[in-house]
DNA sequence: GCCGCCATCAACCGTTCGGTGGATTCCGGG
DNA sequence: CCCGGAATCCACCGAACGGTTGATGGCGGC
């Protein structure tokens, strides 16, 4: 049953972060990295190339350029393609390796983004190293992995009845938080400047504070939106 | 001259970073990593722990416990001391060692504040093993080490000629982000609101905006304000 | 079918906020 | 010594904002 050891591919933007992974995972029996990606593009890239591999050498797989069973992946990465696309994008492949997200500040957004777009598992960078490889032996084995934090987070939110903001909602929060007045976010939306106001008013009940700026504050304690 | 090696001593709140870094730095010749630490106060203690051991044993120095001569800090670690604090309390030492603040993204508040506290230099985690290399071996011979980037980031803003906020004004964007309204302000404060809406006027006109939310808005952008 | 949620719009009113033009004190540099 | 910046305060005004009430239509669940 442990033949087949455990091909885990690296996708972090992070010299220091993949070097830290590939030594932590190394040492775990059962378990090989078998590639590493500095941004999306690149793990896509790797995922076709290893599924070419396979394709052509049915015979024995070689050990490099093996098509990974779980994709360690982080979020919020510089170049371009962020790690929830990257996720999506893996997720819709014909035979999808588990991702396991990894990343360092979680907001809610980013949670539910990941979890929306196909991801196996949510854990935090500062997660010890045990925790990190019970985790992908789990994913490896298709389980759902969220690190206690994460649920507790998520539980958090659940339990505090906040009632999440509708989309709509979410949409005109994020214009907030660019620093539009309501007139300006009424033409960015082709909306009515009362459609704004009432939105706006919605927006106050849910997050209990009473101005605009209070509701940005708020919005990004909560993670609703993303500083960056 | 390369009889004593390099002792570097890694500050990070990640495992997995901490372990990235020990493999990056171990594998360059005449540097060794003689410690980690989880947090600031771990760093402190361990600097104190290496003077007592240095005291004691006049004659050979044991290879681990030794009195680093960099410390690789990172800023925004969760628990408790903020990475700026702890690289205040170590320049503040007899003889301190050099301190490089390795960071993640890296607003200009961050590291106006990490110089201000002492810092040696300022580095990039995204930034390759090879500059961090360098970046170590400059710190040790007691240069300063800016990450292309921050330099340019630094630049940047003066080029841009952007009057930098009085303490004041910092300290006024800084509850303006906070939600408060001018009225709290000033309680908080000990001023009169007459007072906060002059330093509101002085604000908008030094960032360029005509509105609390944008001027929090644009206090992010320009990494005036940390977002936690 | 009805009820609730979401999204849209409108009118009203009081408050806060932004803009302007002053004023004072303190402090440090030229 | 005088000038400028920082910080403090005041008064006025118009515009933006927040709070309320009310109304319409679509869409999904009970």
């Amino acid at each position: 049953m442990n033949a087949q050891p455990v091909r885990v591919l690296l996708v972090d933007d992070h010299p220091v972060v993949r070097r830290g992974l590939r030594a932590i995972i190394e040492e775990l029996p059962g378990v090989a990295v078998v590639g590493e990606a500095g941004d999306g593009v690149a793990a896509l890239a790797f995922l076709d190339a290893a599924a070419d591999a396979v394709e052509a050498a049915a015979d024995g797989t070689p050990p490099g350029r093996a098509r990974p069973d779980v994709v360690l992946m982080d979020l919020q990465m510089g170049g371009g393609m962020h790690g929830v696309d990257a996720t999506r994008a893996i997720a819709a492949r014909p035979t999808p390796p588990a991702v396991l997200i990894l990343t360092t500040y979680s907001t809610d957004a980013d949670i539910l983004a990941a979890v929306e777009a196909g991801a196996t598992g949510y854990l935090l960078k500062d997660a010890p190293p045990e925790e990190l490889a019970a985790a992908v032996r789990a994913a490896a084995r298709g389980e759902t992995v969220l690190a206690p934090t994460v649920a507790a987070r998520l539980l958090g939110r659940v339990r505090a009845g906040r009632p999440a903001l509708s989309p709509r909602e979410s949409e005109i929060l994020r214009l907030l938080a660019e620093g539009l007045a309501n007139r300006q976010i009424s033409r960015r939306l082709f909306i009515s400047e009362a459609t704004v106001k009432t939105h706006l008013v919605h927006i106050y009940d849910k997050l209990d504070v009473d101005s605009r700026t209070a509701a940005v504050a708020a919005g990004l304690a909560a993670g609703l939106i993303r500083p960056a």
